[in-house]
DNA sequence: CCTTAGATTAAATAGGCTGC
DNA sequence: GCAGCCTATTTAATCTAAGG
């Protein structure tokens, strides 16, 4: 890390613009512009290639030159790779941080939408929560409270045994990933026969608050403009966007105010793989052909024709979201 | 080895903007 | 006036480097 770039005062805005072009598994969100970078930094080179001098530069161009430098410098082979590369191959490297960035933006709007509207469909009938729950919060949700931490325990595990109740709110039993909470049961029954009952049939509401639009999850809509998935070309829900609303929603129960891919608490990475696990095996094939007509007759009897989709960052990053989070 | 301050990052949050 | 998108700011976690 000894770092040679002097790093003038005036100089700050061009670090993070390099360091948020490397192309490790770390995704750096700060940069502006990466396409423009990497193309600039292309064209400088050619310039200087036919005997131009760096002098004709503006200030600007220079301090872009220096960052694209900086880039070549720490980015092993990354000069050799850009240099041999298509324009089409630059536009993917620079738009892939932007579709990350576009996903990032997409799930946080998602994390706080449902954090709100979770509370109206725990909330039983006619009656309120005791203690209440704040909407816009996490704190007083997950274990401490008793409909989160009923809806949070672990199917196979009685949340009405004090003892259980105790233990999982000292976290004297830690509750991993893979073991999946009540609420993802329909009606949030877990039937111990027949696992497959009612498993994934939960989350409607929310599933129709991210996917169609947040007012389609009331009786009679008010939607003004066209929902994600019209908006997008969705015209399915896929294995990968049900456990992605399963995670939204074990999330939006948690006391956790911070989402984490890599929460060992929380645990939503296991928890999101798991389901996919699930979904993919093979052995399950029947089960779950018959779990995706039901929830696309939930969702999508109503939705005829999609439009074109759109191709804003956003629009990209949500269709790769049902591919892979 | 551990502590600590400072830097860096991801994520949350509020709020504004646009198109319908 | 809704739905989705975008930006600036705040917050929390993590990393780094220096010092004891």
């Amino acid at each position: 890390m000894s770092d040679s770039l002097p790093t003038p005062t005036d100089c700050d805005s061009g670090r993070k613009r390099s360091s948020a072009l490397e192309l490790g598994p770390r995704k750096k969100s700060c940069v502006q512009d990466p396409l423009t970078l990497l193309c600039n930094g292309i064209i400088f080179f050619g310039d200087l290639a036919d005997g131009k001098s760096e002098e004709e530069l503006t200030a600007t161009e220079r301090r872009e030159l220096k960052v694209f430098r900086e880039l070549l410098k720490q980015i092993p082979h990354f000069e050799s790779r850009i240099l041999e590369s298509s324009e089409e191959e630059v536009i993917i490297m620079a738009d892939l941080h932007q579709i990350q960035k576009g996903a990032n933006g997409a799930r946080s709007d998602d994390t706080k939408g449902i954090k709100g509207t979770v509370i109206d469909w725990i909330t039983p009938k006619g009656q309120a929560l005791s203690p209440p729950i704040a909407r816009n919060s996490k704190t007083g949700r997950g274990f401490h409270h008793e409909r989160t931490g009923a809806l949070l325990c672990p199917a196979g595990l009685d949340w009405s045994n004090n003892d259980i109740k105790e233990k999982l709110r000292a976290g004297t039993i830690r509750v991993a990933g893979d073991q999946w909470p009540l609420v993802l049961y329909d009606g949030f029954r877990y039937d111990p026969e027949d696992p497959w009952n009612g498993l994934l049939r939960s989350g409607i509401l929310a599933a129709k608050f991210v996917f169609t639009s947040p007012s389609s999850v009331d009786q009679e809509p008010k939607a003004t403009r066209s929902g994600n998935a019209r908006i997008h070309g969705m015209r399915a829900m896929t294995k990968a966007s049900i456990a992605y609303i399963a995670t939204q929603v074990r999330f939006s129960l948690t006391s956790a105010a911070v989402f984490s891919r890599t929460d060992l608490v929380t645990d939503s990475e296991r928890f999101y793989n798991s389901i996919v696990d699930l979904l993919e095996d093979p052995e399950e094939k029947d089960e779950v052909d018959s779990l995706l007509t039901w929830w696309n007759r939930q969702l999508f009897s109503a939705y005829a024709e999609p439009e074109r989709p759109s191709n804003t960052n956003t629009a990209l990053a949500k269709i790769v979201r049902n591919a892979w989070p």
